[in-house]
DNA sequence: ATAATGACATGTT
DNA sequence: TAACATGCCATTA
C-alpha cells in the first residue's frame, strides 16, 4: 500500500457523518493539491471501512462513474441517509456540508505548518 | 523507460 | 448557467 493511499484512507475516515469534502480537498490534505483525479482512482479500489461516499465534486455534485460496486444513485442515497440533501440531478449545496477540519485534525495529516495555513484559507467557506 | 488512463479543478466561452 | 479546453500526477500496461 502506497503512502498516498494510506493518507487518503486516514483523511476520509476522519470525515464525520453528514459532512462531505471534495476530491481536491482530500488531495490538498495529502500534500499534493493537484492530484484530485488520483484520489478518485484510489477510492475506486478502497476498502469497505472507508466512507468513500463523503468525497464529492467541488462544484457540489455526485460525479462518480464507471464503478461496478457503486454508482451515483447509491452515493446519493448514502448521503441522503446522513442528512445531505441531494437533488434528483445529483447536485447539492456543498458549502452547507463541507468538512472543515480542526487545527488538531490538520496536524494529524502531517503537513508543514506554512502549507497547512494555505490549505486552511482555501477551504474555509 | 514511455505512454495512456481517469469517481477532478479551474479558467474561458 | 453550462459546456469546453487544458493542466495535473499516481498508477498501470
Amino acid at each position: 500500500m502506497s503512502v498516498f493511499k494510506d493518507q487518503i484512507t486516514r483523511i476520509v475516515q476522519s470525515v464525520p457523518s453528514g459532512s462531505v469534502l471534495s476530491y481536491g480537498q482530500v488531495a490538498a490534505y495529502t500534500g499534493l493539491p493537484r492530484a484530485a483525479r488520483q484520489v478518485g482512482l484510489v477510492l475506486r479500489e478502497m476498502e469497505e471501512d472507508v466512507p468513500w461516499w463523503r468525497v464529492v465534486n467541488n462544484s457540489g455534485r455526485v460525479s462518480i462513474t464507471g464503478n461496478w460496486r457503486a454508482d451515483k444513485l447509491l452515493q446519493s442515497k448514502l448521503l441522503c441517509s446522513e442528512g445531505v440533501e441531494v437533488g434528483s440531478d445529483f447536485t447539492f449545496v456543498i458549502e452547507k456540508y463541507r468538512f472543515r477540519p480542526t487545527d488538531e485534525q490538520l496536524k494529524e495529516f502531517q503537513l508543514e505548518s506554512d502549507y497547512r495555513e494555505k490549505v486552511m484559507l482555501k477551504y474555509q467557506l
